[in-house]
DNA sequence: CTGAAAGCGCTAACAC
DNA sequence: GTGTTAGCGCTTTCAG
């Protein structure tokens, strides 16, 4: 261990020449080997395979290896195996971060309970894109997670190319054969609209998600769906265009209050979203439940804490990480998923729509 | 590129079968030395100095390296010059999504920006954390970013050992010649308690971060010193022990309530807590800032969007991250500092305290 | 049970 | 300008 004064050293040095005192180095193989008096090959089965050495030999390598405060480097490993422990998630850029924050523990704490190392690569344009695809062919990755709809791909190049193995998480880009661990999103959304349904509400506001975007695509599909059902579909749908952030929902709000007919029933098409677009509201004087009903997508905590909590859909967050993480895995060691995966490879998670305070009957001057 | 033929063929495999067929071997640099019939050297040139090279070599190695799709092999690039271009940061697990999202993305902006590979990675216990130090010392990393005020550290092993060029983030561990970039959180407590006081308010419920930890430390210190000046401490300060979380905030409220003797005035030791906080206080039917002031710490998105919106401090949470990725790149080419440092190497970055709805004077009859 | 030696893919002297 | 060659630190046959 360095003492504190050969911490300072490095440190302080670095930071103020120009490299002047080359990096201290660590310790490698052959110095472990010159110290137990053994060859390399035995302080790599030292470290690989101890059961290989004789008591004696292993007690000595051991103590070496102790003693000069070895690591063994991985590059220079995964180099000669020809194969690494990273995996390289890639999410886009700005995104819901209460949503994300958990699916990605889930993946974290999962990969690294087997032994991998998490990259998060964050999409944003080409450029961006770009370097991700050239991390996923430069031989450090072990495996691919992507929770976006849309893969980095520029001219021509995807970030498949690599023929990593690869997980969709939250969204299905619908690439044959590549396996996704996601949630039923239309028929979650049929749901959030058959709730509002049965309280009695006639007529929804939805201020959706990006064009375009997997997730939204879905979404949209299903309060069509259940609006068709109910033989309400097109004239009951009102849609103002929004992009899952807070912006979306209080420009959705303010578009909503100059409505001459307002529906009483509002989705938004995430908890974000329908946190601002709640406060809008109410700091025009309008009441929720009362004047409307209000209803997100996702539940992040801070739907709990709003007033009145938030109605939403409820996403297995950490647990849709976690179960891409552990098929992932599985296909990077070649064993049978034990994950449930449908005739295109799609395994979906239950969700959980939780009412509370947001929802009502509407007021009784608009009820049918 | 794969057609879409293979990617299936590649996922489908190792899906269902046990390694079965060998992952699709990627271009070699001797691949495409052969393509273009020149050495091995020449194309290495036409990758990294192709100035060096004259035109017609140039534009026939580039032309094969296009043809094979190849992308140089870092981890053999790495091995050999030595040197890498992943930079580890180590996040306390579970930390305040919407405050380090936002940190955490200035580092990531600005260190793709200047080429490099960002690692997160979570700490939480000691097997945690033993696999960060053996990451910090297998070779892999440039440099090592810490946004907690204790490192890693397990039995006599510490992050550090690798000698890794590193800085703090959010705060200051301490080490000796360690850079830190971070708020002045005592002044930005002192602020405010100060606003407290000048708004009339003479006592303070404090709901605390948990005990020991860096930011928590500096702010009571900071409350204390406040209070102190206006002859007002220790009997104006009600502690209530917390810890960051929505349910610290929601306990926090609960004691709060509890008391027969409330103050007119709470401080939360952050947004999240202060937003739970506000939650229950509300539901008890109080009214904020009517029955009391209540401030929080961070200046999330979200403190925006309760009502009544919080008053707050406002870290600039991108600048924070991008300060101090900009420094550690810095350290790493050896360049000296651009950014200021004081004696302590520390960099300490500007706050605003966001007055909003949630503070008042207090109620009349507790006026002085 | 242990050692010698080849080589993973790349870069950087050093020659020509 | 371009090619030859010696390793970076490690694992893994293959011998002994």
């Amino acid at each position: 261990m360095l003492s504190e004064k050969e911490i300072d050293y490095n440190t302080e040095i670095r930071l103020t020449y120009k490299r002047s005192i080359p990096a201290r180095r660590s310790a490698r193989i052959s110095d472990v080997a010159r110290a137990a008096g053994v060859s390399v090959a035995t302080v790599s089965r030292a470290v690989s395979a101890p059961e290989k050495l004789s008591e004696g030999t292993r007690r000595r390598v051991l103590a070496a290896i102790d003693e000069l405060g070895y690591t063994p480097n991985t590059l220079a490993r995964q180099l000669r195996v020809g194969s690494s422990r990273m995996i390289l998630v890639v999410v886009p850029r700005r995104s819901n971060p209460p949503f994300f924050s958990e699916v990605l523990r889930g993946v974290d704490v999962t990969l690294v309970e087997a032994g991998y190392v998490l990259i998060t690569g964050y999409m944003e344009g080409e450029d961006r894109d770009l370097r991700l695809i050239e991390l996923a062919t430069s031989g450090h990755l072990a495996g691919l997670m992507t929770t976006s709809g849309k893969l980095p791909q520029v001219n021509g190049r995807s970030i498949l190319d690599g023929g990593l193995p690869a997980v969709a998480l939250c969204a299905d880009p619908g690439v044959k054969g590549m396996p996704a661990v996601l949630i039923d999103d239309e028929a979650a959304a049929r749901s959030q609209a058959r709730h509002l349904l049965e309280l009695g509400h006639r007529r929804i506001f939805y201020v959706t998600g990006p064009a375009g975007n997997y997730n939204e695509t879905a979404r949209h599909r299903g309060i069509v769906a259940e609006l068709t059902a109910a033989g309400l579909y097109p004239e009951a749908l009102v849609e103002c265009p929004g992009d899952y952030v807070f912006e979306a929902g209080h420009r959705g709000a303010e578009a909503y209050l100059a409505l001459a007919d307002r529906p009483s029933a509002v989705i938004c098409s995430n908890d974000e979203c329908a946190v601002a677009f709640m406060k809008t509201i109410r700091s025009a004087g309008l009441t929720i439940p009362g004047d409307l009903s209000l209803i997100g997508f996702d539940g992040i905590e801070f739907a709990d804490y709003c007033e009145p909590a938030l109605t939403t859909i409820a996403q297995p967050r950490f647990e849709l990480g976690a179960t891409a993480a552990k098929l992932l895995v599985e296909m990077i060691s070649g064993v049978p998923p034990s994950v449930d995966l449908d005739a295109q490879n799609r395994s979906f998670l239950d969700v959980d729509l939780k009412v509370r305070g947001s929802t009502a009957a509407p007021p009784a001057g608009q009820r049918d």
